[in-house]
DNA sequence: GTGAAAGCGCTAACAT
DNA sequence: ATGTTAGCGCTTTCAC
């Protein structure tokens, strides 16, 4: 069961090395060699040690990915996505839910650097000059946040954003809500006015508040109150938040109110109406990052940060805006 | 930075050992001893090398966790859960997607048995034996399976079936559906039909099907057609499809027709009208199975199966069985 | 309570 | 194309 290198060496009658070569560099060895390995290999159930060739090698074949919240349903889809994707590339994937607190990602982060070849840092609450020696230790790729000179994925709203504002500019709304729960270095929300501004919609931003369900029930009755005819929330959360006190003061969605969601979460295609919300790829999301930080590591990356877009899934929680009363 | 015991030894004063011994049994070294050695590592920002601890003490510190699917809502509350849990206990966890598929799962598995100290199998679907092979390399925890022998994790919905019986009895239900996405062996509807009957309710049973969104979609259909007044579902991703098709066909929930799910996923307390549902408690299954494999690793597992229980959550899709016409 | 010595299983450098 | 040799960084006897 345990069985080494060197059992299998001496069952196929070759060198060590030969049975080292015939798993890592088969093509190495020849045919015929290679096939009394494996079968003595076979015979004997003999898989390589992975803590034997990490310590040899240096290498680990694993990729970390610290995440703030895996059970945001954000998250899920990406991590699966990512490790079919790191399989591809040969690596294991090791995800670590940092709980968004900060005490917490260094700690989550210390307890797997070691672990791995290389990490990918969603969102990271890390202060720049930390993340500037994480990255001279190990092979860094940034999600969701910008330091110079760290590999980095970026994730572009802008293009989901425009065609929201297009969107509900067809529908002859004027007048929107914006319910912001970034921290405002992200600048979400000023994209965002840009962006409805140059549709010729008015916004007024709510918030900073958390990206909870809860906020979602009062930014609704503000938005409300405020007269206005759509509602563009932080993530599908907070638009489904939204929708449920719509829901209980009896206003109409999408007659009487527009609700547009962020993430495309499974959330929004399963709420009543069914959310209209900006869709970010898991898919593509995953993939980016995967093969960034593989390229990180193997010296290749390159020098202009990785792109992902986003784009408008319409659904049923939009609608014509509502005549003038 | 990559500093090794040899030179954090040096630098205190010590022989390697002690340096070890800080990091591994520190009440076996001297509080003074000790002090120096902690410096030392501190100034050189030492940490052990887990490959090499791995490769000489036999012990990974880490745990692996295989489920069918991630991003099914279900279980991300659950691998955060154990995250946390097995960090207690001073593991790392190794989460895997095996996809549903099995072929992938015993894949997945060799990807990453030799990584780990012990192995946590979510609804396996190897055979018996190849589970037993398993159980004999490695410490084998078994959630939603039984086999003879391997430590295992009961997850009973029981209680959650009886009270959602006494639930719809109380209300003056007479006729539901069960919609049914387990495999025949998993013998959930025969446990349902005994309960319901037990109440004297009356339960057809449709399916079984796959456990999905549309499957719903279906099932609302036909039991509307069959006169039942309450809908029990598979799970609450089946639910959610029942209850878009009543909307859908103008039945209104719970007026004219009571819908369970089962899981308590984010969903249920989502949709509109929430979801009354079974719950399952992920922090119960996540502490139960992180403590059972922790056991089974130091041999001191107990014979009997671990079992967590769930319960009715009464939320607003149940109410008043409708008046017979 | 601490040190010296050995070696976990593998791969990389070098030799052939 | 294959073998020989050495050693990755750590923990674990076994002495003292």
């Amino acid at each position: 069961m345990a069985a080494t290198v060197r059992e299998v060496a001496q069952l196929a009658g070759v060198s060590p090395s030969t049975v080292s070569r015939v798993f890592t560099a088969p093509d190495q060895v020849q045919e015929a060699t290679r096939k009394r390995v494996t079968d003595a290999a076979q015979q004997l159930g003999y898989r390589p040690d992975p803590a034997a060739r990490t310590l040899r090698s240096g290498r680990t074949e694993s990729l970390g990915l610290v995440v703030p919240d895996i059970a945001n349903p954000f998250f899920p889809p990406i991590v699966k996505a990512m490790q079919a994707r790191a399989r591809n590339h040969g690596y294991t994937l090791l995800v670590a839910d940092c709980d968004e607190r900060e005490a917490d990602e260094l700690e989550t982060i210390d307890a797997i650097v070691k672990k791995v070849d290389g990490l990918m840092l969603w969102a990271s609450t890390l202060s720049d000059g930390r993340l500037r020696e994480l990255a001279a230790e190990i092979p860094l790729v940034l999600v969701n946040r910008h330091v110079e000179g760290i590999p980095e994925l970026r994730i572009s709203l802008t293009p989901g954003i425009s065609q929201a504002a297009e969107h509900l500019r067809a529908l002859g709304h004027t007048s929107c809500v914006f319910v912001n729960c970034s921290r405002p270095e992200h600048l979400r929300g000023k994209s965002i006015r840009e962006t409805f501004d140059a549709q010729g919609l008015s916004v007024v931003e709510l918030g900073p508040y958390d990206p909870r369900f809860e906020t979602g029930l009062h930014a609704a009755t503000l938005a409300v109150a405020n007269g206005a005819t759509a509602i563009l929330a932080h993530n599908d959360l907070v638009a489904i938040g939204v929708l449920h006190q719509l829901a209980r003061s009896g206003v109409d969605v999408p007659g009487q109110i527009s609700v547009i969601g962020v993430d495309d979460t499974l959330l929004a295609a399963m709420s009543i109406p069914a959310l209209t919300t900006i869709r970010i790829s898991p898919q593509a999301v995953a993939t980016q990052a995967a093969d960034l930080i593989v390229e990180t590591i193997n010296g290749s990356a390159p020098g202009r940060p990785a792109e992902v877009g986003s784009r408008l899934i319409p659904r049923a929680s939009t609608g014509p805006a509502p005549h003038r009363a």
